[in-house]
DNA sequence: TGACACGTTGCACACGCTTGCATTACTGCG
DNA sequence: CGCAGTAATGCAAGCGTGTGCAACGTGTCA
């Protein structure tokens, strides 16, 4: 039922944007308009007196300086672009807030594109980003076109791409030093004494999920095992649930998955628990990588790795607000193993 | 580790932002710099032959509109910000997604303003969108003052609330309908035979989380029943195992539990479960409220009413868009019930 | 008293764009 | 051929701000 109901009360016909100009404040104020400027300029040459009136009369009007008219002044919008997709997801969304956290503390603001399932929207994002000038861009998904990076390092906007480590010369690429993820990963499986070891995909085939599985089957391959993978769908927690249907009607089932990601990897745990009755860790070991909320629920408890979110952020925004830097540059951080119940202990 | 590689490549000297102006782009083409404005404004008055070298042109040189400027003149920013907390919550990152997807298709873009924890904060959030001129703003949390209420409708800004439902006068309001839900749990409690009712809810105590309790109170008491209120921290996962420790070693165990909250839920049946070894629904029922994307996961199932999240998404945009609207207004939707195994069936 | 330094202040230009208005080119009609 | 009507175009004013530059007032010192 949707209901209307109009309460008409003090209303005026939308006089159509009267905002409130410095020239009106500082006829108010008995001062130029330039003091108006530098009375909200820190580090302005004006007199206190001068400031206080100023201030006084512009709360008294309620003044608020056009970002707009000052961004264009000063060639610095303040605004910076957040290229996006799945914000929906736990790891994504918890990317976003301490980005948009961050970005606040430092004086900015967050503008945020979402792109969908669609590289050609990337592009569309950062054409988006250049109109409005924004100082800066940081791209959480999909891979800019070579070109479109180049005319945003061109129009001095700073570029910082997570999670993107394709050979793509964005100025500032952080991503996961996972180098030795996968080795701990085979080891807990071994002590656990798992021997028939799996690796759960999904089809996305970004690099960093690609070289996750890459990882895991060059570790277990040292240590004379062989993984059967399986891919299938978006990295999502249905796709867990197929992937293990898929892998658990193997003849040779496996005792051990490594799944891509959490979401995959409690999708996994759900199918294997309700539809094979299966017992974790018991019967089978799981881990999984992120480490979202829902991975310390009681019903999981998963094994896993830990973006380092907040490390993530902070070194984002650290280097975008950095007035001299240099040449393009690679960030790689680690994500710490967090030991929970999805895993047999020895 | 934390390995910086420096890629000394191609780089300049950060030449402090030469964005190209329609200025070239008009020499380029040997046409006016109006001619350029009016290639790039639909609508206007200019000839597809001029258009098509000015396009020319500016893609050569890599031009894009400047909308800080022509904010500046339309007095127009294209701008809407979003005024949100918690939004690493699966309910807030998905109404985040929605609103911005929406946004986005009629052409605006989202300035999204984090205002964690702090209703002083959701004052700097729209005094934030004023100066960017934003063209409206729509506030998922907090309470803004009146004061500032008043200031963005005569300062021509579009303002929406969302689940704000105190009795604020903000342009639109947009509410959840929620006169049946209550009457809707307590009769599925009944019917699963349940007589011990409980209420579990969070210390936030906003609005719409209060009427909830109330209405439920209300609807047992009709029934006859009372019901076990226990309250606690914030609405979230954690909060809900709390509870359950509560109410759960109370002398009179409850049977039936409706939470204020899917994640509270969620907290709720884990800590039923895994601390207290009760069966859900045998031994408990269990009712939430969201739908998050988690509540239909195998290992909950979780019966609950679903946010009509894509509705409020369209309907906000839409009032925002349409050019003549009236005075305030408030929008009631419904949450529809969604049945799942976390209650009894008769 | 004059020279000088210094902190304030106002003027005026610039930022990149939109748009009303006047001008021009073009077409069709009497 | 002339005239009106229309579409296209250029000119210039203006949006609200920042800031270099010059002017001003004041106080200090010689």
């Amino acid at each position: 039922m949707q209901e209307i109901c109009k309460a008409v009360q003090d209303w005026f016909p939308m006089s159509d944007k009267i905002f409130v100009s410095a020239e009106e404040v500082a006829r108010k104020a008995g001062v130029s308009r330039s003091a108006v400027s530098r009375a909200f300029t820190s580090g302005a040459s004006i007199a206190p007196e001068t400031r206080r009136k100023v201030m006084e009369a512009a709360e008294a009007l309620g003044y608020h300086v056009n970002h707009l008219a000052r961004g264009l002044m000063r060639n610095e919008s303040g605004i910076v672009c957040l290229v996006v997709s799945d914000m929906g997801t736990p790891y994504r969304s918890a990317l976003i807030k301490a980005l948009t956290q961050q970005l606040q503390n430092a004086g900015k603001v967050a503008m945020i594109v979402n792109t969908d399932r669609s590289d050609e929207r990337v592009d569309m994002a950062l054409r988006q980003a250049i109109r409005y000038r924004a100082d800066a861009s940081i791209v959480l998904s999909g891979m800019p076109d070579k070109s479109l990076v180049d005319l945003c390092v061109r129009n001095g906007q700073r570029l910082v791409l997570i999670n993107r480590d394709d050979e793509h010369q964005g100025p500032l690429r952080i991503n996961l030093d996972e180098d030795d993820t996968a080795q701990a990963v085979v080891t807990a499986f071994l002590r656990a004494g798992c021997r028939r070891l799996a690796f759960a995909n999904s089809e996305a085939g970004t690099p960093s999920l690609m070289a996750r599985e890459v990882g895991f089957l060059a570790a277990a391959r040292e240590q004379g095992l062989d993984v059967t993978v399986e891919r299938f769908g978006p990295t999502a927690y249905e796709s867990g649930k197929v992937l293990a249907q898929r892998l658990m009607t193997r003849r040779e089932r496996p005792d051990a998955v490594f799944c891509v990601t959490d979401l995959v990897a409690l999708g996994f745990m759900d199918a294997a628990r309700h539809q094979f009755s299966l017992s974790i860790p018991q019967d089978l070991c799981v881990v999984g990588f992120d480490d979202i909320p829902q991975a310390s629920w009681n019903s999981y408890d998963l094994t896993t790795f830990a973006q380092p979110i907040e490390e993530i952020a902070v070194a984002a925004v650290a280097w975008l607000m950095n007035e001299d830097v240099g040449p393009s540059q690679s960030l790689r951080l680690n994500a710490p193993f967090v030991w929970r119940r999805s895993v047999r202990s020895a």
